[in-house]
DNA sequence: AAGTTTATGCAACTGAGTTGCAAACTATTC
DNA sequence: GAATAGTTTGCAACTCAGTTGCATAAACTT
């Protein structure tokens, strides 16, 4: 569990038992995950201690939320380089076959012209439709 | 009320006393509105009258509804024309400050080269920030 | 080891959205 | 215009994601 450690360390977050599972299970993912979802992969589990998890890895970007419109948000790791800043920002992918929701992290979120005197803080687009998987 | 009979008829809604209060105030606002605020326009009303009917005015593209990310949806009226099509697709803007979400219905959302094989159906597109209003 | 801080587990709650069902209302048929 | 059929409304009750409070357990500090 040494890299998982220096992931989480080097992020600020101390290295317990439970921080080291919910990452690896985050970074085996292919797509982003529910606070459910992730419940789900444990046999025995406790949502609160799961969700405060996800609080601190957010907080520390460990990790992104994703808010895809289906109601749950979702979480998928950070790159390395990651600070969570605007040049960071990516556009999000919902596949409407599979249910999955993707990071699409090369495709930057377009920037747009803005009537006058309205500044911008963040941005969220998420895409949907049908993934490659789902494509035939 | 004939006018606001005529938007209902127009969009296939019976018009109902109910849903011309409903129209009414959806008219008035100038910036999206949420079930809970619709609800507290009311000195006594039904969350789920107000439900059903901003689900009907949705269903019948007299409204469309915003996933600004806030955990409420919000709602606004369609253009007259709108079809809520692809091409009526527009940017949406929430103000940190005053709470706010607004249609920016002059801003198509830009489109975006998605992975081979990707394919789209629809777009959401949430800019976070300060108004021009909240602004000075 | 004793004391302090931090993390975890359980219970209980909030708030948005939703369903079922009966009463009220509206439209249609006779 | 009354009888009937279809639609809308109001109330109760529920689901589900997210959240808080608090007591216990575990990890650091001295
Ligand atoms: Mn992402
Ligand atoms: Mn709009
Ligand atoms: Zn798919
Ligand atoms: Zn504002």
């Amino acid at each position: 569990m040494k890299d998982t450690d220096d992931k989480l360390t080097s992020r600020n977050i101390k290295p317990t038992a439970m921080r080291e599972l919910v990452l690896d299970i985050l970074t085996e993912q292919t797509a982003a995950i529910s606070l459910s979802d992730l419940e789900q992969k444990f046999h025995k589990s406790d949502k609160v201690t799961l969700y405060r998890t996800l609080k601190t890895f957010e907080e520390n970007k460990l990790i992104h939320s994703i808010d895809d419109g289906t109601g749950a948000v979702k979480y998928a790791l950070c790159k390395e380089s990651c600070q969570c800043h605007p040049e960071d920002l990516h556009v999000h992918f919902f596949c409407i076959k599979c249910q999955h929701t993707f990071c699409l992290s090369d495709i930057p979120i377009p920037s747009i012209n803005l009537p006058v005197n309205f500044s911008i803080e963040n941005i969220n687009m998420v895409v949907k439709g049908v993934c490659s998987n789902c494509n035939e």
